[in-house]
DNA sequence: CGGATCACTTTACGGCATACGGAGATGATG
DNA sequence: CATCATCTCCGTATGCCGTAAAGTGATCCG
């Protein structure tokens, strides 16, 4: 299921997301309103990227549903209750996860050559973060809380689109398509993967098992389901690896946007 | 976060997602082997259809985090425990939901008159179907335990675009990018219009709150995100409502991915 | 030094899925 | 009719979860 975010208090959380980067904020942000006093009490023995860090190589190792705070607690030697003096939630906590995940793009495309290497590049990037970090496609991405890292997806995407001269009415469809189909295909091969690493038997077996097992509890399908059938017949019976399946799937939907795309800029 | 469905006894799974299309398996998976003979013990109370349809309502109105086992038995005047006399687990129940909520869908899309409008009718119809059950964005769709209703979906795609005779490798990716188009715009939607309806502020409101607070904290954020900036700029002020904006971003997706299998198809 | 203030821990609460065992209903069998 | 196996459903218990509340001890200011 997706794990929606972005609901916590906006305002702490958007403090936190774009901390490190306005240092008096962060400065003014750390000692409260006191300026020029040490706090009394002990240092700190954590930091927030510390956390956030601890908690990305949790859910990149374990997944998202055994990330928990205890967990995330636990890797830094700390009780779970140690980490809310520096999240308010595990929400924000996933909210800041999302964002700094998303540190890992390049941002470096193609700038001659047109417009569909570029975008391709763009693509390919993301699609990268997001097979390292599949729990990023169960944080929703319609959240509108957005941070430093998050934001340059979307702006590096808009520079390479910015030579087609499109007009907002045009742009913002296309720019939303093109993460749905890199979320949307990510997701896919990133679920098949950990299918097979969960299950143990390889994408083959597991089709060929399904099929037998649906083909005795529907008997009628081939006919109910004549197309589906036929495309499932279709398929290069050598190739069942799903991330490459999604690969040729997200590729594909790219080429039909792009020639979508280029009907429209001439 | 997405809730990865499908991860339960296969066989199990789907039997029950089977179940009610072919009577004689149904007869013979309500009584297990032994037949003609009626079993000891009290009747059930239930059936799983109540319990999928109870489910169902209660995540259409509560929203996916507030379904437990324990509500859908309240709603039932039955112990969470009840429950699994009928269904194996709560992940077996949320793969049920999921098949079942696509029955609504019409399957009625114009036959003449060419792709396009068949495939935006289609789109429309699950895009509907979404808006009505939004927690369905929340399960996994890259899940292969695949239910006769949830089958239906693709299968009436296929037949829509089977006119246009693609060779099966154009035909997969466009079939999954249509998929992910609408996931993607409806989760978008419904993400909006959850927000909205939780905060209690208008989408405006609450958009001119946000950019302040981000003001203040990063006010450097128009020279990091130029193209960003402009392009928020450049919003047609009188529309904040995210259904809308969702949908318009659908529409002009498909457009392009129209424009670029026209294309193809000549 | 005394007291305020902080980081962090321990404990506790209510909620979750669900394993387990018991209670009672029912039908088949003697 | 009595017995018994079998079934549904419930009560309880276990071990998770997020996090509230209260306790502990370090640290700095006066």
């Amino acid at each position: 299921m997706t794990l929606y975010g972005g609901q916590g208090d906006p305002a702490r959380t958007l403090a936190l997301l774009w901390r490190a980067h306005s240092p008096e904020a962060a400065a003014e942000q750390a000692t409260g309103r006191r300026t020029g006093r040490t706090a009394p009490g002990p240092k700190q023995g954590l930091t927030v990227d510390a956390i956030i860090e601890a908690a990305i190589g949790l859910a990149d190792t374990d997944g998202m549903e055994r990330l928990s705070m205890r967990a995330v607690g636990e890797r830094l030697g700390a009780s779970a209750m140690a980490l809310y003096t520096y999240v308010p939630s595990k929400r924000e906590l996933v909210d800041l996860m999302y964002d700094h995940a998303h540190a890992d793009l390049s941002h470096a495309y193609p700038r001659d050559g047109g417009l569909r290497p570029a975008v391709l590049a763009w693509a390919d990037d993301l699609w990268n973060c997001y097979l390292r970090h599949p729990w990023l496609l169960q944080v929703s991405y319609a959240r509108p809380v957005l941070g430093p890292h998050e934001q340059a997806v979307l702006e590096s995407l808009l520079a390479v689109l910015h030579p087609a001269d499109l007009p907002a009415r045009r742009l913002r469809p296309t720019v939303s398509a093109l993460f749905h189909l890199v979320r949307g295909a990510a997701q896919t091969a990133a679920e098949g993967r950990a299918a097979a690493a969960a299950t143990g038997t390889s994408d083959q077996q597991w089709w060929t098992e399904r099929s037998a097992l649906l083909a005795r509890l529907a008997p009628d399908f081939a006919q109910r389901f004549p197309h589906s059938t036929h495309l499932a017949g279709s398929s290069t019976d050598t190739d069942y690896d799903p991330v490459r399946q999604a690969r040729q799937a997200l590729d594909g939907g790219l080429r039909l946007l792009l020639d979508g795309l280029e009907q429209v800029t001439g």
